[in-house]
DNA sequence: CTTGACCCTGTAGCAACTACAGGGTTTGTA
DNA sequence: TACAAACCCTGTAGTTGCTACAGGGTCAAG
């Protein structure tokens, strides 16, 4: 199959599947005399083993390691246990992140309730306090946004 | 202020502050003799509204919209309001997805409670499955992952 | 024999920085 | 006064995971 039909296939762009080439996470593939790359069921197991592990949020580089342990069976699997775990903290403390800013913009939100001008906005307040290093809603304890 | 004290004085790099005045944050800061950039407060308020907004996850070009409303006091500010729902709508969906992935990510995670090979490792056997188009612990709905 | 769909390589763009390379300047000290 | 450390300058390239061309070649149908 040609690159075209692994890529409809696998739901995936036809850009990317060179990039992956590039990438060094899929094994070459063979060529027909056009040099058109050809495709086999190898390469589109690997292919849909890349786009899974990019579904759980997966770096390259992680998924290249796991590719390995694909590779290798006899291998010890706890560097794949290595591999879930970082990830899950990973994902944790982006989650940790992400609900902390949403709590401070909740915060800001409610400072502005109706049209007005910028000068008297609430939001627009908080944000020219925090820019003299006076505490904002959002950042209560002396400045320094950690 | 040179642009050095001013970076330490906002806790952000050097390389940044000239970022952001490529990038037109920063009003242009005067030049001494040898072309050094000399900042004054305004500049410092404006590094600090930056970092500040930048901390809430906000990206350069709302940034520079905001920068736009505190320019310019007596504009309406629904446009403020704008930009903060848009920010925590988009933070929000995030948070969603990461959600999601973590629930994925422990699905899978329980697959391996011990070193074996990882011929025999349920995550990497998982991993496989979903190569093959199977259904996988982390995605039990017949396969693409939405 | 021409149109369209497909394929190729190589390069540039996105976001928000970060990290040099290769120079000049200032400041403190021996 | 001489030297070195610390600072500053510009400009370019790298990061991540793609995406979007530009400028070409190939192939099947009508
Ligand atoms: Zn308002
Ligand atoms: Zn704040
Ligand atoms: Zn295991
Ligand atoms: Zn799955």
């Amino acid at each position: 199959m040609r690159i075209g039909e692994l890529a409809r296939r696998t739901g995936c762009d036809v850009e990317t599947v060179r990039y992956y080439e590039k990438e060094g996470l899929l094994t070459i593939p063979q060529r027909d005399g056009s040099g058109y790359r050809l495709y086999a069921g190898q390469q589109l197991e690997e292919l849909q083993f890349i786009r899974h592990c990019r579904s759980l949020g997966m770096p390259l580089a992680e998924i290249r390691a796991l590719l390995r342990f694909r590779y290798h069976p006899h291998w010890d699997c706890s560097g794949v246990n290595a591999i879930l775990d970082t990830q899950i903290v990973r994902v944790q403390e982006q989650m940790q992140a992400l609900q902390t800013l949403l709590e401070q913009l909740y915060l800001l939100r409610t400072e502005c309730a109706q049209r007005q001008q910028a000068g008297e906005c609430g939001i627009m307040k908080n944000l020219n306090q925090a820019a003299k290093g006076e505490p904002c809603l959002c950042h209560p304890l002396p400045s320094s946004f950690a």
